[in-house]
DNA sequence: ATAACTGCAAAACATTTGCATACAG
DNA sequence: CTGTATGCAAATGTTTTGCAGTTAT
């Protein structure tokens, strides 16, 4: 699930293109930002993010976090995900494929999936509706059935 | 999309049934929130439901709204969706075919849409990950074709 | 009567903004 | 140099909470 040094070079130099081309500056703070990003497999909230990069001794502000989310997102190196709660999680998208995701209601884990008919489905209502369809988001929310889970509901008697 | 007045009398019927059966009070406020929800054919918000029942008079908290919204949840007459922004939307789910969304990124718009093939998906997901799926969203997010759609870039010379 | 509910206002969160200072180009 | 970016703290927007007073049962 890690990239490879050079993919991370690699996600680091698209990030200055994108910010060159822009005319906006490579800050310490961007790509320390970028990494921290990279370096967590895991779908991570902004302010878990920011908290992160203080413990690891990189001084950032909470604002050059959501300001350089919003970069990551404009240069998709980053999505953004709402999984029914108010807090917004991200996560890296360069080198990973198209995924959508299964959620346990109990202990929060969060799976990957990737169905090709969805891409038929999307296909379809795009024709349907006349939509030219940019992205999506699927999500399952259910019980894993892992021993460990937390906050696991009695087995209801069938 | 309106429902008849017997159909309006079932719902209030439920969420009246959903109370007693939990010891919990049939209010005025209650009641007002559940009719001002169902009148409303549209995807709405805490805010909006509250400001357009003081509107029409009817004086409740936005405490009471958030609760109630909450107990209509938990009887499945309201689903809550997160469309991408922090605020949350509700949606009367009652004599209402499971559907899912479609949203123009540039107007707002938000249609609907069921494709029979996401069922087989989430089977398929279910079966994979040994999860037991209770719920599922999908949005689809692009650009509607509308003449008068509001924010609509520049085509693209192509 | 009494336990539950309401309204209010304060608190808790998540995110955005304004502005003085710092710094990349 | 110059205009962008940063950090901070205040502001905003959304949702939750605590509590005194109210009300359905």
């Amino acid at each position: 699930m890690s990239l490879t040094p050079t993919q991370l070079d690699e996600v680091r130099r698209l990030f200055a293109d994108f910010l060159k081309q822009r005319g906006q500056r490579q800050t310490a703070e961007r790509f320390a930002i970028l990494d921290a990003l990279y370096a967590t497999g895991d779908h991570i909230d902004a302010d878990t993010l920011y908290m992160r990069l203080k413990e690891d001794g990189v001084q950032v502000s909470r604002a050059t976090v959501y300001n350089t989310l919003e970069l990551l997102l404009e240069c998709d190196l980053v999505v953004k995900h709402q999984f029914g709660k108010t807090q917004a999680k991200y996560e890296r998208a360069y080198a990973y494929w198209q995924h959508d995701h299964l959620l346990c209601i109990d202990c929060g884990a969060i799976f990957e999936f990737c169905d090709p008919r969805l891409q038929s489905i999307q296909e379809t209502v795009a024709e349907i509706y006349g939509f030219e369809i940019a992205q999506h988001a699927l999500n399952m929310y259910g019980h894993c059935r892992r021993e460990n889970c937390a906050n696991r509901p009695a087995p209801t008697e069938a």
